[in-house]
DNA sequence: CTAGGGTTAG
């Protein structure tokens, strides 16, 4: 292998930079030979810079031949191969020597050492012990090597350093060093050439690699090869097995673990136990928590700190906050500090409780104790602000943080790109994105999961595909996460095929197990109406063996109310039950909806009955499928009433709710209480959707004055309020059915003007109305808007006005039509 | 040991 300078690593000292110009790369200069003038090297090895390097550091001694000048013109033209030599040579001569020359080409000559140089290097360092100086050694080999080079480095160590002195320990320490790198293959490759050579690994290369496969089923066959081995394990050895079966969600095997090793005399260390606590923690199980806690006392181990926060978050979580302060006051009784992280946990548990106050008060205590709020403390309040829909108090929180010089964390941005993203404020979540990266600040996966999923729920899926790119150009391996959004936008906008292929690479990786990218792919195919694939997948879940989710049969349930199959979604209501899953809110909102719109409201109430006695609070959703039941019955009174009664029980009604109502009096022709209720979302904050001004527009047209409805839409065009192209094909309908061709056009002039794209059925829709009411020259008009915009006519639209002209005796434009017709070979045979 | 992200219903 050659050697590659690196020229402009070096260019950046000033002192090499000025000496380069003068550098001669070939012959020893002159000042060699006055160097060496006391005694002049053989004549023979003139050319040889190795002897010359080599007999100058005899003479004038280290410091001094390396920093002459001799040695600085010889040295950039250094090949491995000398250097080699030099360091072997050194090796035995003076091996402290060898490593300093080793040090010193490649710190300041950024000289490229030979794997050779290295392993000298290596055995030198490990026969002095310096074991520090032996990791770095490695360290900088193996990053340069990369995963995969095991095969080849254990050649070379096996033929070029077989019987050197300490050489099992260098091979230890690359195993080592492999393991530490997280490149298991290769640590598992030097270890089987180790077993193969008999040299024996140490505990700590072990108990690395025991710790880098504690998530897999492979861990057992180290932890036995520990065994077999008959090396000592140490206290962390059994630690990281308990760590790697609680990973592995085995806790009673963890808990069985614990119980065989108290015998063996090493005991259960508290690091153990930590683990095992803070696993029942986060299932959820304080109670088993604290009786783990208490065995831990029973074996006389004193709990530390961790362990007293690892039990308070678990009663925090699990909504105990009086117990978690009981704690807190019993780990000071027992001499343990309760430290930052301790206040942090408590703020988080007032924070799960909504409870911002007690929140405030933890901090104030910390405060007293002289301990300040941190980036975490911070992060926890701007999440509770957040959740709570307060944005600007995160936002506040945010200049608090800089004004007190706190950087805020890639985890406090992503926790405020997260609720502008929820709130829709996406364009603002982008500009603290780049915010985030000019401070340095770099955004991992979980940010572009957040920033992708705002983007395509927005429906910017370009946006999102390049911020995915970007992601994906900067080494962030995509996750689930970021994919499933680009997954459901796929399927969101109704591009299935696209999505199947996607999804398809999507199970090739590492995802094959992950059940929400299935849910959204099942629920991609349930929406469009293909159940039939939809069910295939969740067949392919099961013979796969993955778990499905109460999500998964609530869009399988939705697919077959779609094609009206009530009887089979309702079954599945049954098997959700069966696979030991629990029916949600959404499930029976789903079939109250099926039942509604089938107008079985006995079932929709018999629904709602099995909902309340199994416990699951109706969502507004469920409200709003109820009053949509109600208005379908004529009782608006009614409806009216449960609109109250939400708020009441601390259900807000949204614009899906208000749309459904205010239609509903809309049909019976009550305009005004429509509108009262539109002045009912204004007052309730409530934004009108678009929708809301469809339902409205459409009311006055078909119930209403006709007139109103010219009057709402243009001052809702003219305040640029964001609108549906259905706004304006249905006033556009109402004119030509009534044959206003003038306000027709007006309309369609306005919608043209919002820049709505005009298809060939807008302009049918008014042909064949206007036709209908032989209004011959204005569908000619609308005819020929639609040649100038660059539409060809179909068939139909031909057929339509030929028809027309006809029939209602405009000869005139016939001939015209016919001549259109022949000439895009649409004519017709009538 | 403490802080962040995804799928479903009207």
């Amino acid at each position: 292998m050659l050697h590659k300078w690196k020229p402009f690593s070096f260019l950046e000292k000033p002192h090499i930079c000025c000496r380069l110009s003068s550098l001669t790369f070939s012959k020893p200069s002159v000042s060699v030979a006055r160097l060496l003038e006391e005694e002049p090297p053989l004549s023979r090895s003139h050319n040889d810079p190795v002897f010359e390097i080599l007999s100058g550091l005899k003479k004038l001694g280290f410091r001094r031949f390396l920093s002459g000048d001799y040695f600085r013109s010889v040295v950039f033209s250094l090949d491995q191969l000398q250097v080699n030599k030099i360091i072997n040579f050194l090796r035995v001569e003076s091996p402290d020597f060898a490593v300093v020359f080793f040090d010193l080409m490649r710190n300041e000559y950024r000289f490229q050492h030979s794997r050779f140089s290295r392993f000298v290097v290596a055995h030198v360092l490990a026969g002095q012990r310096r074991l520090e100086e032996l990791r770095f050694v490695l360290e900088q080999m193996l990053k340069e090597e990369g995963s995969g080079s095991a095969p080849s480095l254990c050649e070379h160590l096996l033929y070029g350093f077989r019987d050197w002195d300490k050489n099992s320990l260098v091979w230890d320490m690359l195993a080592f060093v492999y393991s530490r790198f997280e490149m298991v293959h290769d640590a598992l490759y030097v270890l089987a050439k180790m077993k193969d050579l008999k040299l024996h690994a140490s505990i700590l290369t072990y108990n690395s690699l025991l710790y880098n496969l504690r998530h897999t089923g492979i861990m057992w066959d180290v932890y036995n090869e520990i065994k077999v081995s008959g090396i000592t394990q140490s206290k962390q050895t059994n630690s990281i097995v308990i760590d790697g079966l609680c990973r592995q969600s085995k806790l009673q095997d963890a808990v069985s673990f614990l119980r065989e090793t108290e015998a063996t005399g090493l005991g259960p260390s508290i690091v153990s136990l930590n683990t095992i606590i803070s696993r029942y923690c986060k299932l959820g199980f304080a109670g088993v928590a604290k009786s783990f806690f208490c065995m831990m006392l029973k074996y006389g181990l004193l709990p530390d700190s961790y362990s007293y926060n690892i039990l308070i978050h678990g009663l925090c979580i699990a909504g105990s906050i009086e117990e978690a302060l009981e704690f807190t006051s019993d780990m000071k009784k027992h001499g343990v500090e309760p430290d930052i992280v301790t206040y942090n946990i408590l703020t988080k548990g007032f924070r799960l409780l909504g409870q911002m106050d007690g929140a405030w008060i933890v901090i104030q205590r910390m405060l007293d104790r002289g301990l300040n709020p941190d980036v975490v403390t911070f992060t926890i309040l701007i999440c509770g602000h957040c959740q709570n829909g307060n944005v600007k108090e995160g936002l506040k929180l945010r200049e608090e943080m800089l004004s007190r010089g706190l950087q805020l964390s890639v985890l406090s941005y992503s926790v405020l790109l997260s609720s502008l993203c929820k709130v829709g404020q996406v364009q603002e979540a982008l500009v603290l994105f780049y915010e985030m990266e000019e401070q340095g600040l770099e955004p991992d996966h979980v940010t572009y999961s957040i920033l992708i999923h705002g983007l395509c729920k927005q429906g910017e899926v370009q946006s999102a595909l390049l911020l995915y790119k970007e992601m994906c150009s900067k080494s962030i391996p995509p996750s689930s996460l970021s994919s499933g959004a680009i997954l459901l936008s796929l399927c969101e906008n109704g591009m299935i095929p696209e999505a199947r292929v996607y999804f398809d690479s999507l199970i090739m990786n590492d995802w094959a197990h992950d059940i929400v990218l299935y849910n959204i792919m099942i629920d991609g195919y349930a929406r469009h109406g293909n159940l039939e694939e939809a069910l295939e997948l969740y067949k392919i879940i099961t013979e796969k063996g993955i778990t499905p989710t109460t999500v998964t049969f609530n869009s399988l349930i939705y697919g077959f109310c779609k094609s009206r199959n009530l009887a089979e979604a309702r079954r599945l209501l049954e098997t959700i039950r069966l696979h030991g899953l629990e029916p949600t809110a959404v499930t029976y909102t789903t079939l109250m909806n099926a039942y509604c719109e089938d107008g079985n409201m006995r079932c929709m109430l018999e629904m709602l009955r099995e909902m309340h006695a199994k416990g699951i609070r109706p969502t507004h959703v469920t409200y709003t499928v109820i009053i949509k039941g109600l208005c379908k019955q004529q009782k608006l009174q009614e409806a009216i009433r449960l609109l109250e009664d939400m708020r009441y029980m601390g259900l807000n009604p949204d614009q899906v709710t208000y749309n459904t109502i205010i239609q509903c009096f809309c049909k019976a022709r009550n305009i005004k209480m429509a509108f009262k209720l539109l002045i009912e979302m204004w007052m309730n904050s409530l934004e009108p959707t678009p929708a809301t001004y469809n339902i409205l527009i459409n009311g006055l047209c078909v119930h209403g004055n006709l007139k109103d409805a010219n009057k709402l839409l243009i001052s809702l065009h003219e305040q640029n309020i964001k609108l549906t192209r259905v706004a304006y094909t249905q006033i556009i309908k109402a004119h030509c059915v009534k044959g206003n061709a003038y306000s027709a056009f007006m309309f369609f002039c306005l919608m043209m003007e919002k820049g709505f794209e005009i298809s060939i059925k807008d302009y049918s829709a008014v042909i064949n109305r206007l036709c209908k009411r032989c209004l011959i020259t204005e569908a000619q008009h609308f005819f020929c808007i639609m040649l100038s915009r660059g539409i060809s006519p179909d068939q139909e639209i031909c057929d339509v006005l030929f028809n027309a002209c006809q029939q209602c005796g405009d000869l005139s434009f016939v001939y015209e039509m016919l001549a259109w017709t022949i000439k895009s070979g649409l004519l017709t045979q009538k």
